[in-house]
RNA sequence: GGAGAGGUACCCAAGUCGGCCAAAGGGGGCAGACUGUAAAUCUGCUGGCAUUGCCUUCGCUGGUUCAAAUCCAGCCCUCUCCA
């Protein structure tokens, strides 16, 4: 067996779920917030810290991996896990999300994905069987199918044909998939018209993967949209399997997404975010490169437990920003990372406890209040 | 003392045989964006005030002109070379 889930407990309330992910690299409690490893690095975070934020799983990039190193030199340095020095879980993605945000380097065909290289412009060809060669050989626990991910909006027609490649991809997936010990997870598509995705979910269920994820979200539509999504989709997947939402990361979705029965998450926004100056904070996000915090002696957020917030100052992180210091990046993403990553361990307490609803409504109004409009730190 | 080069906005630096110049570009500064990472990236603002517009500004002072950062005169300052 490639992985096993256990749910632990369900939500009387809410949709809400407590699991237990295990794979050949430990064990996820979830629901959980993967920090995302693209090129097999979480940017400016070593594994080691990884390991103290309580990472129990990453995601990495087949198609970043397959363009550099290349996946002989993954192969020869032992595997990715080896290759990285991370015992934990690694999931990685097909490249169908490639296939959105490398829009003017990629061509969409029944058979495969031509891409030329961002890196040297060389011409890539991809198809779903040789993505899960890429990914057997990366030694992910858990590989992704080849899904074609749309933009938002897209035109009803385009998304049906979008749902029915990755459909007939996935199946290609399935029976490419050669690694045992390797799990395969479906990608649902379908945008946000709700018979797409209910087509897509059952087309993909009957395929009988291990795991479901959600993608063709969080790509620009209102938020309200892609939770009626999820709540659609949450009484369609199988209740004994994880569903995974891919590339969501906003504390607010994060809790949204938990009460509607996601299990893992991915995002960069919290490492992307703090690369550029910007930290989750428990009253909203807080821009470090702003003026007003050039001689503040507070810690990013005064609620915060993390070694950032224990042992430096809003002014000395500012000043390393405005220096291009490069521990300013590290310390926000840690910052980030470690804010995330309590809030999905708060998120996994309330649920035990059986007060997730009132978790919820209380965290939400927070939320809400500092994350829901434009995002600004109210104490700004 | 002689010869030459130059002083432009917070800094550097274009522009100088007159108008299209509130003045290129870069830096710095200020703010914003970022959601399965082409991202330590990208965008906007950066003389003042107000709605198009007006006002002050290119070392200083004066002059020529309908019009001057640009032309003329004097002055101040900086740098290089020669004595």
């Amino acid at each position: 067996m490639s992985i096993s889930f256990e749910l632990i407990r369900n939500c009387p309330e809410t949709g809400a779920r407590l699991g237990k992910l295990a794979t050949g690299h430990g064990t996820v409690d979830t629901p959980a917030f993967m920090p995302v490893g693209t090129q097999g690095t979480v940017k400016g975070i070593s594994t080691g810290e990884l390991t103290e934020l309580g990472t129990e799983m990453i995601l990495a990039n087949s198609y970043h991996l397959y363009l550099r190193p290349g996946v002989e030199i993954v192969a020869r340095t032992g595997g990715l896990h080896r290759m990285m020095n991370w015992s934990g879980g690694i999931i990685t993605d097909s490249g169908g999300f490639q296939v959105f945000s490398l829009g003017g380097l990629r061509k969409v065909e029944d058979d495969g994905v031509t891409f030329t290289s961002h890196i040297d412009g060389s011409t890539h060809y991809l198809t779903p069987e040789r993505v899960m060669r890429i990914q057997n050989i990366l030694g992910s626990d858990i590989a992704m199918v080849l899904d074609q991910c749309p933009p938002y909006p897209m035109p009803y027609a385009e998304m049906q044909l979008a749902v029915e490649r990755t459909t007939r991809w996935a199946a290609r997936c399935r029976d490419a998939h050669l690694r045992e010990e390797q799990a395969l997870f479906g990608i649902v598509q379908g945008g946000v018209y709700r018979d797409l995705r209910e087509q897509s979910a059952a087309e993909l269920v009957e395929m009988d993967f291990p795991g479901y994820a959600i993608g063709g979200l969080s790509v620009g539509e209102p938020k309200e949209l892609m939770y009626d999504i999820l709540d659609l989709l949450d009484p369609l997947l199988p209740a004994e399997k994880p569903r995974y939402l891919m590339g969501v990361g906003s504390p607010d979705a994060l809790l949204e997404g938990s009460r509607l029965g996601v299990d893992l998450f991915d995002c960069v926004l919290p490492t992307r975010i703090a690369r550029n100056g910007r930290v989750m904070t428990s009253r909203g996000y807080l821009n470090i490169r702003n003026a007003v915090y050039a001689a503040d002696t507070a810690p990013l957020d005064e609620e915060c437990g993390c070694p950032v917030c224990a042992n430096y100052t809003r002014a000395y992180i500012r000043h390393l920003f405005n220096a291009g210091e490069i521990l300013g990046m590290r310390l926000t993403s840690y910052h980030n990372l470690y804010f995330l990553a309590q809030l999905m361990l708060k998120i996994r307490e309330a649920i035990r406890e059986n007060g997730f609803a009132l978790f919820y409504g209380q965290m939400k109004k927070k939320l809400d209040q500092y994350y829901g409009g434009a995002g600004k730190c109210k104490s700004c």
